[in-house]
DNA sequence: GATAAGATGTTA
DNA sequence: AACATCTTATCA
């Protein structure tokens, strides 16, 4: 099972999100591994002003300018975290924001990007970490292969900048897909 | 130091 | 439609 390298997240930021869909995303988490298949992605980039690089970097947006395959985390409205992983080449920042998962460990709610993360047990700890091979706590591989004709491209969730901007990916008629 | 806004989710 | 709840950025 390949899993996913850093040349697979050295390229287009909308690419990697369509390419997501169907991988296995693995966390390694209290001895056991929990995993998933992405079944919805976001793109930011490094000319979106929903980026949280668009006005440079800071401390929080820094590990978006960070290696491609780099783990970002970050807390918003103080209760929930968020899980991405850098795209593009190291200084340009990018990130592609997982939005929801179909479970294969037993999980119970994965649908939205604040669930998954409670229920993956992922947090900020885990930002800035490598997300490009097995020994790092989370991770991800090749699982289904999802055809264009069973993907929908349309626009963001949840955001008041840019919002015309179709760079949300998901999958037809999947079940897990937040905000049913 | 203070303040406003935010890539959300739950409840009603 | 309100609210829970707190980090981050951006001022001063």
């Amino acid at each position: 099972m390949a899993i996913l390298d850093r040349n697979f997240f050295n390229r287009d930021t909308l690419k990697v999100a369509r390419d997501l869909l169907g991988c296995k995303l693995n966390h390694k988490t209290k001895g056991e591994i929990l995993s998933g298949i992405i079944v919805e992605t976001e793109a930011y980039t490094h000319d979106d002003p929903a980026c949280h690089a668009s006005r440079g970097k800071t401390p929080r947006s820094a590990t978006l300018f960070e290696k491609p395959g780099t783990v970002y985390v970050y807390l918003i409205y103080g209760m929930y975290h968020c899980l991405n992983f850098v795209t593009e080449e190291e200084n340009t920042p990018g990130a592609v924001l997982i939005r929801a998962l179909q479970p294969i460990s037993p999980l119970k709610d994965t649908s939205g990007p604040g669930k998954l993360c409670r229920e993956m047990n992922i947090t900020k700890e885990l930002n800035n970490s490598d997300g490009t091979d097995s020994n790092s706590y989370i991770w991800a591989e090749p699982y289904q292969d999802i055809q264009d004709k069973n993907i929908i491209k349309t626009t963001r969730i949840g955001i008041k900048k840019a919002v015309d901007y179709p760079w949300r990916f998901y999958i037809k008629n999947n079940a897990f897909v937040s905000r049913k």
